[in-house]
This record gives structure tokens, C-alpha cells and sequence, in this order.
RNA sequence: GCUCAAGUGGCGGAAUUGGUAGACGCGCUGGAUUCAAAAUCCAGUUUUUUCGGAAGUGCGGGUUCGAUUCCCGCCUUGAGUACCA
């Protein structure tokens, strides 16, 4: 009977979707396994030859622990939101929904197919609302909790609430923002709701910042570093600015430490661990504070308004009139920096609105002291914008959108008076740094702070404004990765401050410089020229003094960067220390006069989690009176609302913003149109979404009880299944996913819903399928200038052909020139007269790799005809031997390369057990390797001389008899082998071992059952669909996949006798058999007994003779 | 620049604790079978050679009786990351 690979897959993939064969049980009396994959992003593309290899080894080594008698979990699913559905329904009006089902079908036809032993019963997909529901939930949980430093864990917020109750903030050790007042317990209970809220939300796990991002104003929608080319955006070249933008923040920075210790106990690959190691970038160091030197204007305008005088203006904030209110209603949305306030006082004025960065003032107009209010509020600075209670009632968009345009095109506005001039000593500016070199603070010759810093214009004099204000436009326009990338230029402006050098007292100049970013640490730093390069090269270019601390080192060239040895000179009491005590009293002395501190810094940043896409979960918030309010969690999920389009709004908000149904009614507890605004008790929503890795931070608990609707899934399930076993996926989610997961999951932990601080204990990083491209060879002709006039040129050029050149026929450009030039001669498509006056160039395009055949050789006829190339329909193509031989090269694979290989076609024409087999047969697991089908004949050939072993001709017949020595050896050695590799995730080995085995028994002519039954089941994890056939001619009912591994004994191994390799001073020169019950003399005196060993030795004598039992023989001489 | 990984025939790769380098597969060559082809089977296939051998795992050293494996230095390629103060 022939092997019908077609039939044989069919059958089995029926077979165990109809018994549910792999459906996992969270009740068992086996031990557990948990074997996942990271999930896919069903992308339009569907499933190309990559995917699968990570997938094929975890269901390879799901089925094995399956035979070893483990209850395993083996479950899939879709990171199903994300950008490219997204993009894709801007640009058809499809909903994202739509295409990601279709995409889903796709992706599960083709999964399916290669037959995975996948718990489909427990898919979960992030975009779904029954699965987004808890990622809302544990978003909620983030919220109403704390990190406590003390307990090192988080808490939920009341505890936090009970200790402010009862004895303000001053004792508590947490978390925080980095500007937190002090107060005490009377304070605290003296504050309103509100007051408190924005208090505790300095502390929530999960909060509002504004934070610094790649803006585009003509795409309207924030940018990621590597969607920015050289300062304008990727898609479409529209200029990106830095800008700040209110949004939701998680305190991973929180968990820096835990992260780093968790690291310890997992087994994961050391460069992942590495790279997550160095994101999150602990330094030891100090935090030292300068104080900013000299008097400084002060203007802005506190005013300190009596304690009647604020209830006053409560009373005003909420009894706002109609138009009053509309307005608001509009203007409160705005965040960042366009943030408003209502009835605000500026000097002895009570505004009706005010947004304070960017200095305007919108009013009702008609006000009696209108003039005057104009001549203060332009002296302070401030644009007024002013509309009547008509306008506003009857456009209140129109309103807005003037207002828009002040915020964005300010007025000059010229000075009339002196500013007022409040002084003063006791309102000095400070410069925090973090340093990890305190011992060498003496060396400090200057500061620099990032462009973006906040002192930089308060501290500015004024003949360095325009200095400084040129230069903070140019690095505006730098994304970060421009700044940080861009290591030669050094570039600066100096403030025209000094700060007070805490030690020496000494001035030292304040500059900007775009190589300080003002995300990391502080924002600034204090430069010791001497032992920084780059402070040094910064030094050097600006001409700045470059102090040398250090004894008996030449800084004259470069500055001294090393530590250890070294002595700290001219530095006070630092002088004649080495690093490590210099370090330790340099600390010491700080904290001791009170303006520093040591400290342990982390790279990691808080993490920004408010997307302005539409395709993503959407948050439980609304907002009341400005500040968040969460949804309760029983009226979870909140569902995405439907938009019309999916772009961001024409003001810049995202795309929800575009909702009409986008409101909360607090009353009756559910989501209802933006209509119901006005009404008092229903609210605006959030307009972001979450990102990407929100959903993809839990999801693996999920499948423990994926189905769970009253729970994020049961304690019992949770309990049972704990962690992942093995968990394996790309090396590029190092520190996007699996960062962000770990920290949920120990938050997670700390509020006791799961049971394990760690999710995955094992991972594998499966290597990148690279694409095999072809190129094909053109030859483009031109005319070398003035040869012709352009009539001529043009007639030469219409008889040319397009010709492509076979990829042998030339080694250089020119014997390429000369092949396309004599071919074109010889076939009268080119007067030989005019040979020398045009010039042929090669060009190598891409060609479809599915027109190319294992032999590199191109099928012409389909080219001609493929859609691409209509161009080339009359091309002509010279040959080599008969044949268009396509250029070879290794590229990532990719749908512009061509060179996408689809796991369909193969699965149809070799069959999925054989896709299987040669994707692991391609290389180790971890490896990055090109994918080439030439080979894929191999492990076909094997599965059909596999078949044959149980078969006599036609018939399937296996015999009772009793098996060889021989035979059984072959087994065991076998099983023995197969099991280790698949324990040391060595996939590609125990494929050639079956292959050897195959070769062996069928050498042996063995067809006995008792070789062939365990055969089946080693093979078994392999190639599953070949085994189940052969399980079940064999007599069996049950899968094969509930049959025990076979049990390995040593003693079918045992041998008698050895074929010893004989080397001569390490070099093997011959082999020889010598029984194994030989001692060491007995076997020396064989071996120099030996004829061979005397021709070798050529009369020497041996000067010493290595022996190891049962491995080699070396004779040294 | 830094960190990590890798470098072995024409190609993918194997060699598990330092012990016969090139398993297994592809490709190629020759042969059998066939009217022919596909398929299948057999033999060969690192280089070099005076057919005895000799050399050989990126390069140069070292440790060792013995190194693809361990150590030092260098080169190349790939991946990640970035002025972390």
C-alpha cells in the first residue's frame, strides 16, 4: 500500500477535533506540563514557513510529555488587536473587527493543517470583549493600589487612605511621583475629594503623567522611535515634534529591583536576560543638589488667596452659568499642555478660564474692567481671548477651534511695563544630578542640562536667550533616537547661570546639551571633564575648563574613565583615596551637610500605556470633573464603540473621540450617547486605548480556565496550573512583552490572585526563518550622451528588448555588458556600429521564488506571465545550458523580498508530518537559518521507507517473532537518543537518528512488532498524523498519543567488543577491534604487537602509550 | 562604542564529560531498473597526494598524551542596545 500522506493528515485532524484528543483537563491525577507558544498576530498575510517552527517544537515536546504521562496544557489563541488591521481599515473602511476574524480563519486553516495538538476549547483572543473584560479588571486592580517600599509589595489604596487619615504622608515609604507635598493627617482631612484624588493618584500603580512623545501634527497621532526617518515621519514625511500629552503611566519602575532578582530564578536564554537586565539598568550612585547662583526674576503670578476667598471660588467653579458650562464642557477635555482651568485668579483678577502653559486667557466678554484686565494680563504675559455668551451658545465649536488656533499661533506680545521683580534667596533654583561617580564631584568644571529641562528658562540670562532659544528649536525637531544615535556632533548653548559647586563653593556654568535626555535620571547631569569622554569632548569644544582629580594621569588627549588603581588628587578631603573609599566618604560627607544622598538609580522608565489608536482595549474611565474615575468592575467589559472612521479627530483627539456613543451615565450604569452629556450625571469616557502588550501581559493565565466568565480565571485552575513549563517565542520580545508580563504577573502575585511571582519558568527562543531570494538579471541600456541626436537614440532604444542574463554566464559588470551586447548584435536588435555608443548596466531584480525551482532554475514561461511582470512579456533571456539560472541571496523573509514560502503548498505536496519533520530538521531550534526546500525530498523519502518497515509489498504485515540482538539494539539506541535530544530541545538530531534507525532496520529487513509498536510512538511526536495510521493498523484503538513512551534499557547496548581507534601523538591512523574485558596491559600489548602500529612507528620508540578503556589508544613518540 | 551569539565540505548541519572530525540529509558523479521518465535501489563524494600517506573545524598563540570542544589575543558575520550621568 502506497503512503498517502493527503488522505492518512485528513483523517487524523478529524479524528482529534471530534474526540477533543488534546483537550486538557484541570482535574487529573498525572502531573501537570504547560507547554505555549507566544501567541500569534493574525496578520493578513496569514502563516508563513517561520510561525511554525517554534510551534512545531512545543507540540513536539507537548506530545512527548504527553507519552511520559504528564496531563499537559497545550493552548493557542490571537494577540488579535493591533496596528495593521487598524491601518488597514483606514484605508478600505473595513472594521478591524472584520478583517481580524478573517485573518483568524485563515491563520486556524492553516494551524491546523500541520496538525498541532493545540486545546482549542480554550482560545482566547485579546480583542474579544469576554477576554478584554479582565484585561479592564486588572487595569482597575492597578489602579487602586500602591507599592508599599516598606512591605516591598503592592497594596491596595485604602491602606494607603488609612495612613493619611491617620498620620498624614510624611511616614509613608512608597512609590511616587517624584514632586509630592507633605502633609499631615489634619491636612489630609482638611482636603477636598478632589485634592485627595490628584494626591493618591501620585501614588497609584497605574496613573496620569505627561510624558514627552514623538507628535505629528499631520498624521495627528503620536509616533514610535522607528516610525520617525530622520526627524519626519516614515509614512507620509510630515514633521514630528516632541510635545507632552497627558497620558495613563504604569509604575513598573516600582517593580525594577524585583524584575532584576526575578531573573535569577528562571531558566530563560542568558541574552534575554541580559537584555532585560541592561533595560532596566541599576547604577549605584548619589544624588547630589547645586544650587543655581544669583538673584532671579520671579514671574509668575502666586497669588495667596485666604482660606474664605478659595471656598468663594468653589462655590463659583460649580455654579458656572449655561454658556459658562458649555464652554468648559469643551474645554476641560483639552490635557498636556493645553490643559485648562476654570475661574482661575492671576493677580488680583478672577479669570473664567486659563490655560497656564501656553499663557491664555479666554473671557466673557462685556466684563466692567475689561480694559484694564487686558493692560495687566499682556504685561504678565498672557494672551486674552475673548467671546460673547451668543457666540459661545450658539457655535460653541467655532469657539474652540479660535481658541485652537491662539494655542497654536501665539501673538507676540510686547511688554509695556517692567515686569515686577520678586527676588529672592529663599526662592533659589536647584539642580538635582545622579551621579555614579561622586568621588570625582571636585572634578566638576560645568553642568549640563537636557534641552527640555524646566529650569532652563527660568535660569536663562538674557543676552544668552536667543543662544538658548535657537538651540532648543533645533533639538526639538531631533527625535531621541536621532539625539542618541548621533555620538560625533557635540553641540550646546550656555544659560548664562552658574550653579554653586556644593563642596568648593566655586561657580561652575550651566549649558544645555542635546546628549542629556531628559527622560533618563534627572534630566541633567554635572560634568567631570576629566573622567567622562563625553563631558570631556563636550569641554573641549566649548573651550571649558577641564580640572584634572586624578594622580599622576595625563588627561591632555582623553579623559580617565578607569577607576580601579587610581588616587583621587586636588579634591580636599577626597585627595590620596581610591575609587571605593573616595566614593564611600564622598556620600558620606553629602548627606552629612545635607545636599546629597546615595542612591540606586534604574534606567527603567515608567511605562506609557494610553495609545491614540482605535483598535485596542478600551479603558474602564471616565472623567468627572477632570480627574479619572474607574468603571465598577461588574459593569465590565466596556465594549469598543463603534466610529465612522478610524482616523484621529479634525482637533487632534483620538480616534474614540470620533464616538457618538461615548459616554458614561453613572446612574444607570452603562455606556450612552455623547448627547447625554449635559445631563449632571453622565460623564465623558477615555478616548485612548490600551496598548499591545496589555492584552499580551496575562493572557497565559487565562488558559488555565479561559472560559471562566465570573472570574479571571478560578483559584482551583490558577492553583493547579500555577506557571508555564516551556514557554517559546522570538528573541524580539525580550523587553517589550516578556518585561511588561513579568511585572503584571508579580503585581498580580502581590495582591494574591495568582499564585507564582514568575510565569514562565523555561523559555526557548526559536531562531528567525530567513528568506531565500532569487534575483533575476536585467540588462537596461543607455545611450552614452551626445552620440545621437534623440531621434536616432530613441529608434536604438525601441528595437532593445528587456534581456536577462543567466546568473552564470558572468562574473564582472563588464563581461556582463559584453555578453548582453553580442547577444543583441547576433540577433539584429543593434547595428554593431552602434556597440560603443550605449552602455548596458546590470540590474538584479527580485524574482517570485515560487517561479524558481530547487536548481535555482527559473520557469521563464510562468515569469513572462506573472503578474508583476507585464512589463517583461517579450523579454528574451540568454541561457546557460538551456537554462535561466536566478541569482541566490539570504534576506529576512518578507512580502517585498518575494520570498515568502507559505507552509500550504508544502503541506499539500509533502505532506504536514514531512513539514514537520524538515522544519526541525533545518538546524538547532535557537538558530536563525535560511529556508531552502531543497532537502525536504529527504525527510519525504524517510516517512516513506518508514511506511514501508510495516508493510510486505501491498499488504500491512508485521510478524509475532521475537527481535534480534541486532534489532532491539537499534531500538534502544534509538529511544535512548530520541529522549535526550528532546529533553535538551534538540530537535534536529533525533530527526537523523530516525533516519538512521529507518536505514538500519530496513537493512535488517525487521518487521517484527515489538520494534515497530515503540517505533511508532518514538516517531510519534514527530510526525503524528504517519503514526496514528501505523498505531492503528497495528491493531490499537485508542490514539497513540495516550501510549506510554517507550522504556530505554541499557542492556540491548552492551557490547563485547571495541573497534578502538589507535592514534600516534593524538592523530587517529587506524582502528582496531579488541575485545572490551581486556585490561590496559593486555590491550597495549595488542596494540604494539600490531603490524600497522610497528609500520607507524617507523623503528621509534614509543615514549609513552595513553590508554582509556573502551574509548581510545594513543601511542606518544 | 557596548553586550550577546556564531564561524566546520558545494549546501543545511553532526560530533552530549577534551578521546575515531564531517553523522544524517540535500546536491553532485557513476551504475542498476525502465522503451523513456518519475519513483526506487547500489556505489562514490573535505582537500591534497609520489596512492605509502599528509594536511584540515575563521586567524595567531597557549594548556594537554590528545582541542571543533578549555584559556589568551585578533579577524569576520549576525542580532540586540545605546551617550543611563
Amino acid at each position: 500500500m502506497q503512503y498517502n500522506h493527503l488522505d492518512i493528515e485528513k483523517k487524523w485532524q478529524k479524528f482529534w477535533a471530534e474526540n477533543q484528543t488534546f483537550k486538557a483537563s484541570n482535574e487529573s491525577e498525572k502531573p501537570k506540563y504547560y507547554v505555549l507558544d507566544m501567541f500569534p498576530y493574525p496578520s493578513g498575510a496569514g502563516l508563513h514557513v517561520g510561525h511554525p517552527l517554534g510551534y512545531i517544537a512545543s507540540d513536539i515536546y507537548a506530545r512527548y510529555k504527553r507519552h511520559k504521562g504528564f496531563n499537559v496544557l497545550h493552548p493557542q489563541g490571537y494577540d488579535s488587536f493591533g496596528l495593521p488591521a487598524e491601518q488597514y481599515a483606514i484605508q478600505t473602511g473595513q472594521h478591524p473587527a472584520k478583517t481580524t476574524e478573517e485573518n483568524i480563519t485563515t491563520y486556524r486553516r492553516q494551524l491546523d493543517q500541520i496538525g498541532f495538538s493545540f486545546d482549542w476549547s480554550r482560545e482566547v483572543r485579546t480583542s474579544n470583549p469576554e477576554y478584554y473584560k479582565w484585561t479592564q479588571w486588572i487595569f482597575i486592580q492597578l489602579f487602586n493600589s500602591w507599592y508599599n517600599k516598606d512591605a516591598d509589595k503592592a497594596e491596595d489604596v485604602s491602606t494607603l487612605v488609612k495612613i493619611f487619615k491617620k498620620s498624614g504622608n510624611t511616614s509613608v515609604n512608597a512609590v511616587c511621583d517624584e514632586e509630592i507635598i507633605s502633609f499631615s493627617a489634619d491636612e489630609w482631612n482638611a482636603f477636598s475629594t478632589k485634592e485627595q484624588e490628584e494626591i493618591l493618584l501620585q501614588y497609584r500603580l497605574t496613573f496620569l503623567s505627561d510624558t514627552e512623545v514623538n507628535w505629528c501634527p499631520g498624521l495627528g497621532t503620536v509616533l514610535a522611535n522607528d516610525e520617525i526617518v530622520n526627524g519626519v515621519s516614515e509614512r507620509g514625511s510630515h514633521p514630528v515634534v516632541r510635545k507632552k500629552m497627558t497620558q495613563w503611566s504604569m509604575r513598573i519602575s516600582a517593580y525594577a529591583q524585583r524584575l532584576l532578582d526575578g531573573l535569577e530564578k528562571i531558566d530563560w536564554p542568558q541574552p534575554l536576560k541580559d537584555s532585560q537586565t541592561n533595560w532596566i539598568g541599576r547604577s549605584q550612585g548619589a544624588m547630589v543638589t547645586f544650587k543655581v547662583a544669583g538673584d532671579f526674576e520671579n514671574t509668575t503670578s502666586e497669588v495667596k488667596l485666604s482660606y474664605k476667598e478659595l471656598e468663594a471660588l468653589k462655590e463659583l467653579r460649580q455654579n458656572l452659568s449655561k454658556a459658562e458650562s458649555t464652554l468648559w464642557d469643551e474645554l476641560k477635555n483639552k490635557k498636556g499642555a493645553a490643559k485648562f482651568r476654570k475661574k482661575y485668579t492671576i493677580g488680583a483678577f478672577l479669570v473664567d478660564y486659563v490655560c497656564l502653559a501656553k499663557n491664555i486667557i479666554v473671557e466673557f466678554s462685556d466684563k466692567e474692567d475689561e480694559a484694564a484686565r487686558t493692560t495687566y494680563f499682556t504685561n504678565e504675559g498672557f494672551n486674552v481671548v475673548r467671546f460673547t455668551n451668543e457666540e459661545v451658545l450658539e457655535n460653541v465649536l467655532q469657539v474652540v477651534s479660535k481658541i485652537n488656533s491662539a494655542i497654536q499661533f501665539p501673538k507676540a506680545i510686547e511688554k509695556v511695563t517692567e515686569k515686577q521683580v520678586v527676588s529672592t534667596a529663599q526662592n533659589q533654583y536647584k539642580i538635582d544630578v545622579f551621579t555614579t561617580r561622586p568621588d570625582t564631584i571636585y572634578g566638576v568644571s560645568f553642568m549640563t542640562l537636557a534641552p527640555e529641562h524646566e529650569l532652563v528658562s527660568k535660569i536663562t540670562t538674557d543676552a544668552q536667550k536667543a543662544d538658548i532659544e535657537n538651540y532648543i528649536t533645533a533639538t526639538a525637531k531631533r527625535s531621541e533616537r536621532d539625539r542618541m544615535a548621533d555620538v560625533k556632533t557635540i553641540s550646546g548653548a550656555f544659560t548664562g547661570a552658574y550653579a554653586i559647586h556644593p563642596f568648593s563653593g566655586k561657580k561652575v556654568q550651566i549649558w544645555i546639551g542635546d546628549y542629556v535626555l531628559a527622560n533618563y535620571g534627572t534630566g541633567a547631569v554635572m560634568a567631570v571633564p576629566c573622567g567622562d569622554q563625553r563631558d570631556y569632548d563636550f569641554a573641549k569644544h566649548f573651550d571649558i575648563s577641564i580640572p584634572n582629580i586624578f594622580e599622576d594621569i595625563d588627561i591632555s588627549q582623553e579623559a580617565h574613565t578607569g577607576k580601579d588603581g587610581t588616587k583621587i588628587a586636588n579634591s580636599d578631603f577626597l585627595s590620596g583615596l581610591k575609587y571605593k573609599k573616595a566614593l564611600k566618604l564622598s556620600i558620606f560627607e553629602m548627606e552629612k551637610r545635607g545636599f546629597g544622598y546615595g542612591k540606586i538609580n534604574y534606567r527603567l522608565r515608567d511605562a506609557v500605556f494610553s495609545r491614540q489608536r482605535y483598535w485596542g482595549e478600551p479603558f474602564p474611565v471616565y472623567y468627572k470633573d477632570g480627574m479619572p474615575q474607574m468603571i465598577d468592575a461588574k459593569h465590565l467589559p466596556i465594549v469598543l464603540p463603534e466610529v465612522e472612521k478610524y482616523l484621529p479627530t479634525e482637533d487632534g483627539k483620538p480616534p474614540l473621540g470620533n464616538a457618538t456613543e461615548w459616554a458614561w451615565d453613572s446612574r444607570g450604569k452603562k455606556v450612552v450617547s455623547n448627547e447625554k452629556l449635559k445631563n449632571k450625571t453622565v460623564y465623558p469616557l477615555e478616548l485612548n486605548t490600551m496598548p499591545g502588550w496589555a492584552g499580551s501581559s496575562w493572557y497565559f493565565n487565562r488558559y488555565m480556565d479561559a472560559t471562566n466568565s465570573g472570574e479571571f480565571a478560578s483559584k482551583e485552575s490558577l492553583d493547579y496550573w500555577k506557571e508555564v513549563d516551556l514557554y517559546i517565542g522570538g528573541s524580539e520580545h525580550a523587553t517589550g512583552h516578556l518585561l511588561y508580563a513579568r511585572f503584571w504577573q508579580k503585581f498580580l502575585f502581590d495582591k494574591g490572585i495568582v499564585p507564582v511571582d514568575e510565569f514562565a519558568k523555561k523559555l526557548i527562543n526559536q531562531g528567525m526563518i530567513l528568506g531565500t531570494s532569487a534575483f533575476v538579471y536585467r540588462a537596461t541600456p543607455f545611450i552614452k550622451s551626445d552620440c545621437f541626436t534623440a531621434h536616432a537614440s530613441e529608434e536604438i532604444m525601441n528595437k532593445i528588448p528587456a534581456v536577462f542574463v543567466s546568473k552564470n554566464l558572468f562574473n564582472s559588470d563588464d563581461e556582463f555588458e559584453t555578453i548582453v551586447k553580442n547577444h543583441l548584435i547576433d540577433n539584429d536588435f543593434l547595428n554593431a556600429n552602434d556597440a560603443d555608443s550605449i552602455m548596458i548596466v546590470k540590474t538584479a531584480l527580485h524574482a517570485d521564488v515560487s517561479l524558481v525551482n530547487s536548481s535555482d532554475e527559473l520557469a521563464i514561461e510562468a515569469f513572462k506571465s506573472h503578474s508583476l511582470n507585464a512589463d517583461y512579456k517579450n523579454a528574451t533571456f540568454i541561457l546557460e545550458d538551456g537554462v535561466y539560472k536566478v541569482g541566490r541571496e539570504v534576506e529576512k523573509m518578507s512580502k517585498s523580498k518575494y520570498n515568502v514560502v507559505n507552509p500550504d503548498a508544502i503541506c499539500s505536496a509533502y505532506g504536514a508530518d514531512a513539514l514537520r519533520l524538515f522544519e526541525m530538521f533545518l538546524g538547532p531550534l535557537e538558530q536563525a537559518k535560511p529556508w531552502s526546500t531543497s532537502g525536504i525530498s529527504g525527510v519525504s523519502s524517510f516517512l516513506k521507507k518508514l511506511w514501508k518497515l510495516y508493510f510486505n509489498e501491498e499488504t500491512f504485515k508485521v510478524s509475532k517473532e521475537a527481535a534480534t540482538k541486532d534489532e532491539l539494539k537499534v531500538l534502544h539506541k534509538t529511544i535512548k537518543k530520541v529522549e535526550e535530544d528532546i529533553e535538551n530541545f534538540s530537535f534536529n538530531t533525533s530527526v537523523s537518528t530516525f533516519m538512521i534507525a529507518v536505514n538500519e532496520l530496513t537493512a535488517l529487513k525487521c518487521n517484527k512488532r515489538s520494534i515497530l509498536e515503540p517505533l511508532a510512538i518514538l516517531v510519534s511526536p514527530y510526525a503524528p498524523h504517519i503514526a496514528e495510521e501505523l498505531w492503528s493498523l497495528l491493531g490499537n484503538k485508542e490514539s497513540i498519543s495516550t501510549a506510554d513512551f517507550p522504556i530505554f534499557d541499557a542492556k540491548n547496548l552492551v557490547e563485547s567488543a571495541k573497534n578502538y581507534p589507535i592514534s600516534f601523538n593524538g592523530k587517529m591512523r587506524f582502528t582496531l577491534e579488541l575485545s572490551l574485558d581486556l585490561s590496559k596491559e593486555e590491550i597495549e600489548k595488542a596494540v604494539l604487537e600490531n603490524e600497522k602500529t610497528i609500520a607507524q612507528l617507523e623503528g621509534r620508540t614509543p615514549k609513552k602509550v595513553i590508554i582509556v578503556p573502551g574509548k581510545i589508544v594513543n601511542i606518544v613518540g
